[in-house]
DNA sequence: CCCGTAATGTACGAACCAGTACGTTATTTG
DNA sequence: CAAATAACGTACTGGTTCGTACATTACGGG
């Protein structure tokens, strides 16, 4: 990409009028609350670049069209989360503990990033038809997926775990309870009149999934 | 599009070139197919009058608009699991069996009207608005709820069942799991490979949720 | 310090799409 | 059976929206 130049430090505002990868970034956040907001083909490019410093004009420079902006939208919010769970840390700790605390790990990732719920959302809607025609996203292995393998076969040999469940399942299991209070508030909300952002439920959900998995998984 | 020919084939219904329930349902089902391909912006109403026996005149006769057409494609949705829901009994049954059956009834239902689900989807990324403009579906009681809330009881009084989750956190709990089989189905295909529409992983989760949440309610 | 190119802005077009004006025919009802 | 009305079709429009042609300016390398 660009080079940028050597003793940037870029502390807040970097001088330059103009500056590639500034624009990049500003055009590649705008568009990701744009399309989590609207969803995609409800977001408009013209929206889009309005709400940014630059003009549709550098959508179109950097992105070539509106699929591709989506596509990189995509990337950017997977490559996140995937950083986030590197930092996961489990491995000397008691197999029922280690999964409370992926379970509270996954729980406060997707309370916290509403956004990547939707976008997800939103590509499943489109059969993740970007997912498809992005190499770094359909290539992207995912570290919990490694930790909870470790963690599984870890509890099955001490005895602990059942044995008729893969990391996959896990995996799915958390992230389904864990993406529906986002994904599904608002139907959840005009329907049974339960507000799942209330603090209270919150913390009870947060225990609930972690001892759903851990009474599951210890159960043979 | 062409005259129907006068031996117009008697399959089922009536011979009337006129029908107005005829009409508004061919209409609502081909919408509600449309809007749960493409969502709610990528449906097109051009798009769903030519796949009906009737013009988009029609439509706006009988719909007035686009978003209203989703209202009534929702409803509809809504009213046909609600009315599954009508046919469980289990009242007879061991409260932990209870929650196998519903829990297995929920995950049928779930599996075999992805649209549905996808509606849900589509609907909860506008935020819920088109519920709240109907009064049909923000006062649309759930059978499934009271069903699940005297199961509870009987748990609990049988000294079974945990005391602090209430209906509608199972209700949610095992919606979760379902609903995310199908809903996430593409980009969990997609990223992890695995495909969801196997059969045997099919009957593996179906036994998974009543497992989990028996195991979670009964332990203490 | 000047020149090539990367980065940017303006203005526009062509297709698309929700919604409608207006006209017509079947069906019902008195 | 005639008048009223419900059901339907055609053709169009006005605004929107993705994308681009063309012009321009900042910046870094030599």
């Amino acid at each position: 990409m660009a080079a940028p130049s050597s003793d940037e430090v870029a502390t807040s505002g970097s001088e330059r009028i103009r500056d590639a990868d500034r624009t990049r970034a500003e055009i590649l956040d705008t568009a990701a609350r744009e399309f989590a907001e609207k969803g995609f083909d409800g977001a408009r490019v013209d929206e889009i670049a309005a709400k940014t410093r630059t003009t549709k004009r550098m959508i179109y420079y950097y992105f070539t069209n509106k699929d591709q902006l989506f596509v990189e939208v995509l990337e950017r919010a997977y490559t996140v989360i995937r950083s986030l769970e590197q930092n996961l840390d489990v491995d000397h700790l008691d197999p029922a503990e280690a999964i409370r605390q992926l379970a509270g790990l996954t729980f406060d990732h997707h309370e916290s990033h509403p956004d990547f719920v939707r976008l997800v959302s939103i590509e499943n809607i489109h059969r993740a038809e970007h997912i498809a025609r992005s190499n770094a996203l359909s290539n992207l292995a995912n570290p919990a997926l490694d930790v909870l393998t470790r963690i599984l076969a870890r509890g099955r040999e001490a005895g602990q775990f059942r044995e008729d469940v893969d990391a996959l399942d896990v995996h799915m299991a958390i992230s389904a309870f864990c993406v529906f209070r986002t994904a599904n508030r608002y139907t959840f909300n005009a329907i049974f009149g339960r507000d799942m952002l209330d603090p209270a439920l919150r913390d009870h959900h947060r225990r609930m999934v972690a001892d759903m998995l851990v009474s599951y998984l210890t159960t043979r």
